[in-house]
RNA sequence: GAGCUUGUAGCUCAGUUGGUUAGAGCGCUUCGUUGACAUCGAAGAGGUCAGAGGUUCGAGUCCUCUCAAGCUCACCA
């Protein structure tokens, strides 16, 4: 044996043999033979990695972990599964994707979908091996034989059918409401997925007829059909129900003053214009007093410029019409004052970090209500249990909370919503699309069927967008050749919450009986509403069964400041370097060891050398211990020494403790346990005992075996590379350490 | 504004259903080690476990309050 470890040397060669032996697939004779009948299947669906995201540490520390649970339940005699995938991750790879398109001079408005569609599914394919090769490396004992992906054949049209019958449900509806919508992006969001910037604002004081008003967007002003005081506020109660002139840009107009509590009479003036189409709070108030007010007025566009309704303004980005608006409005005398040091919090683009305009859009939604309302049940009788700091509390808030789930998104990069409209009886159906000759086409069908035919609109479409009462049908298939599909896709999370019951039920013959509901979801708490909520309402609505008991959550792995690791501030840390340099299994125990559910992990050069130490440490141990054997085989066989009950104690004492963390998930203290013990009991003492022969060296030789095998799932490399040693030697009888018996205590 | 979490050695963090003298890694001091490992060992310094009160035979651990930090959500135009 080297004097030290040889991390590199030894990781691919032991990968291959593992492979070699088909170690992973639970299915294999090795792990046939390793089963105990008598255990409950156990199985992790991975949490499918982004199609195009390289792995960063956060990807290997969801390995480590999951990879631990795995071995674990493996070598303890489950019929074990990790079953891999990956995800479309629709609009943040469409994003990526458009970046690069920007760098070579173009954009999506270049291509029809489907060109644009293929496009992004060649690049998806180039990069997705990238990210299976890497997880390998990093030691993951997935069965790639079973790997899916989300766009799959067999999983979109799973999907599909899961819309179909939420729609037989009636859990599906469409509904014209105010969306978050990012007109860079050029898609509607959930509320999930709009942040909150705080910033310094203008807080413009606009005269009204009688009133002065403050607002932050005087260019929606156009879009204002009410105005609103607080029922109580005395200063304005002669005005209530009353209309009003006001002198405005585009000529005097009037607008009907109601009262409702929404309006906060300490702000401002305490009077509030209404503005229906592009405020959340006026479009509330507008359903309130539909009787009383006018029907809304769009302002601004998908595009983010102002419409005909602002008159000269029209065509004009929201900042550029702002800047006008204030300039004339104090031309003309109505602008009172403008408060410059107004904070307040902006919506953003989460994706993009641009401001998110509420615009009016009909989307599909979900009804959630009846599915929350299930899983909070089971929730209160304790059916699952969440592991991490907290976070079921935070759950439960969400679930009681959660409002209707737009599923929509106008974005090409998904499964693409089957709704179809008949193109001749819906002619207000506003279509883009590219005629043969490539030039972008955008008008009403009813007008634009007179130019073209309709296969050729269908051929070339990027987008449409039907208004709220037209018809259609939800069918799979094309109800005939004159109709025409809804251009959005759903919602990735509308996929991947089905992850589990999808992912089992389209792969090998009976996985889904063998492994639904699954053992455990290991993810990162900061999902916990977008993905784990979601997969436990949609798989309890499909299979009546909770998709899975135990839901274990990470944190985020930080820097040894405990910083964020970002870019910008040059402190990311690439787990495959860490791993050439220190060796993958000193980098998997770095992230784990002493890490606990929910709570972020700090990381920094020294613990990835602690965590090579213990390898090289584990790996002289043998080398010392094989070394002594060789040394003393032609003695005869003494009595047992002094110590040797004590230390079977002991080790004893170790299994148990170690077995007991990894079944209550405690893998930080199962780690931080092993390596103690093993470092400062088994090494610093008894080795030591031994070499004055206070312990036998078969009891020594038991001890290593013990801990190779409490090791493996954390350091699986190093602990198989001396296993192979010992095979070799004939000084063990399994071939393979990882599908060998997990000691029993 | 609401909720959640965290506060333990110089730094980063463990500490299981409450139970001897509160631990690890890194750092620090002294010494040792040329036959497992300098990727090592031994000894040591360093903690009113954020603060106050309470429950208990016993509290780092449970309860209440205070302070500080972080995260999430909501939000007034």
């Amino acid at each position: 044996m080297n004097k030290h470890y040889q991390a590199k040397e030894n990781e691919e060669k032991i990968y291959q043999l593992w492979q070699e032996a088909n170690a992973f697939n639970p299915d294999s004779k090795i792990n046939q033979n390793l089963k105990n009948d008598d255990l409950p299947s156990f199985s992790i669906i991975m949490p499918p990695p982004n199609a195009n995201d390289p792995l960063h540490l956060g990807h290997a520390a969801f390995l480590a972990l999951e990879d631990i649970l795995i071995r674990h339940a493996r070598m303890k005699g489950h019929d074990t599964l990790w079953l891999p995938g990956a995800d479309h991750a629709g609009i943040e790879t469409q994003f990526v994707f458009e970046k690069k398109l920007k760098k070579e001079g173009k954009s999506r408005f270049n291509f029809d979908r489907q060109t644009l569609y293929q496009m992004i599914w060649d690049y998806v394919q180039e990069n997705s091996n990238i990210a299976l090769e890497q997880m390998k490396k990093l030691g993951a004992s997935a069965d790639w034989s079973r790997y899916k992906f989300t766009l799959d054949e067999d999983i979109t049209a799973s999907v599909l059918e899961t819309f179909l019958k939420m729609d037989k449900d009636q859990l599906i509806y469409r509904e014209n409401r105010l969306v978050n919508y990012c007109p860079k992006c050029g898609t509607a969001f959930s509320n999930l997925e709009v942040d909150h910037q705080e910033q310094t604002s203008e807080l413009y004081y606009i005269k009204y007829g009688p009133f002065t008003l403050a607002t932050t967007r005087p260019e929606t002003k156009f879009g204002d059909t009410g105005l609103a005081v607080h029922p109580d506020d005395k200063r304005y109660q002669q005005y209530v129900g009353q209309e009003i002139e006001v002198e405005g840009l585009n000529g005097n107009f009037k607008l009907k003053v109601i009262a409702d509590d929404f309006v906060d009479p300490e702000f401002g003036t305490g009077v509030v214009k209404i503005t229906p189409y592009h405020d959340f709070n006026d479009f509330a108030a507008w359903q309130r007093h539909k009787n009383e007010l006018p029907d809304p007025i769009q302002v601004v566009d998908f595009e983010g410029r102002l419409t005909n309704a602002a008159g000269k303004y029209a065509g004009l980005k929201i900042v550029n019409a702002r800047k006008e608006i204030v300039k004339d409005l104090e031309e003309r005398g109505l602008l009172v004052k403008i408060d410059k040091n107004y904070r307040n919090n902006l919506a953003v683009c989460y994706r993009c970090n641009n401001a998110i305009e509420p615009l009016p859009l009909p989307q599909f939604y979900i009804k959630v209500k009846g599915m929350t309302n299930e899983v909070l049940k089971c929730l209160d009788k304790k059916e699952f249990k969440v592991y991490g700091a907290g976070y079921d509390k935070v759950l439960k808030h969400w679930l009681e909370k959660l409002e209707d789930w737009n599923i929509s998104r106008q974005i090409v990069w998904g499964i693409r919503l089957p709704v179809w409209y008949e193109a001749k009886n819906n002619p207000m159906i506003k279509v883009t699309f590219l005629d043969q000759d490539e030039q972008r086409i955008t008008g009403k069908l009813g007008e634009l069927l007179q130019k073209h035919q309709l296969g050729t609109i269908k051929k070339g479409l990027q987008s449409l967008s039907a208004p709220i009462d037209a018809k259609y049908l939800i069918k799979v298939d094309s109800p005939g050749e004159n109709y025409i599909q809804e251009t959005d896709t759903f919602d990735t999370w509308f996929s991947s919450s089905q992850w589990p019951v999808l992912a089992l039920q389209n792969n090998k013959e009976g996985d889904f009986a063998r492994f639904y509901p699954t053992t455990i979801m290991e993810t990162a708490y900061d999902i916990l509403m977008f993905w784990v909520m979601r997969m436990l309402m949609m798989g309890l609505y499909s299979t009546q069964q909770l998709p899975f008991k135990r839901v274990y959550l990470h944190g985020l792995i930080r820097d040894g400041k405990g910083q964020k690791m970002s870019k910008s501030k040059g402190n990311v840390v690439n787990p495959l370097e860490a791993g050439e340099k220190y060796g993958i299994d000193a980098l998997r125990m770095a992230i784990v060891i002493r890490s606990s559910a929910g709570l972020d992990k700090s990381i920094n050069e020294a613990d990835f050398k602690a965590m090579r130490n213990l390898n090289n440490k584990l790996w002289n141990a043998t080398r010392f211990i094989l070394l002594q054997r060789e040394e003393n085989s032609t003695k005869t066989k003494k009595k047992p020494a002094k110590f040797d009950k004590k230390f079977t104690k002991k080790l004893e004492q170790i299994q148990s403790a170690v077995s007991r963390n990894l079944d209550q998930l405690q893998l930080g203290l199962a780690a931080e346990t092993l390596h103690n013990e093993f470092w400062h009991w088994f090494c610093d003492q008894c080795i030591e005992d031994s070499k004055k022969g206070l312990i036998s060296q078969e009891k020594i030789f038991e001890g290593l075996i013990t801990f190779l095998k409490l090791f493996h799932p954390f350091i699986p490399f190093v602990t198989e590379s001396i296993w192979q040693i010992l095979y070799q030697e004939k000084l063990v009888n399994d071939p393979i350490l990882m599908c060998s018996p997990w000691p029993r205590c």
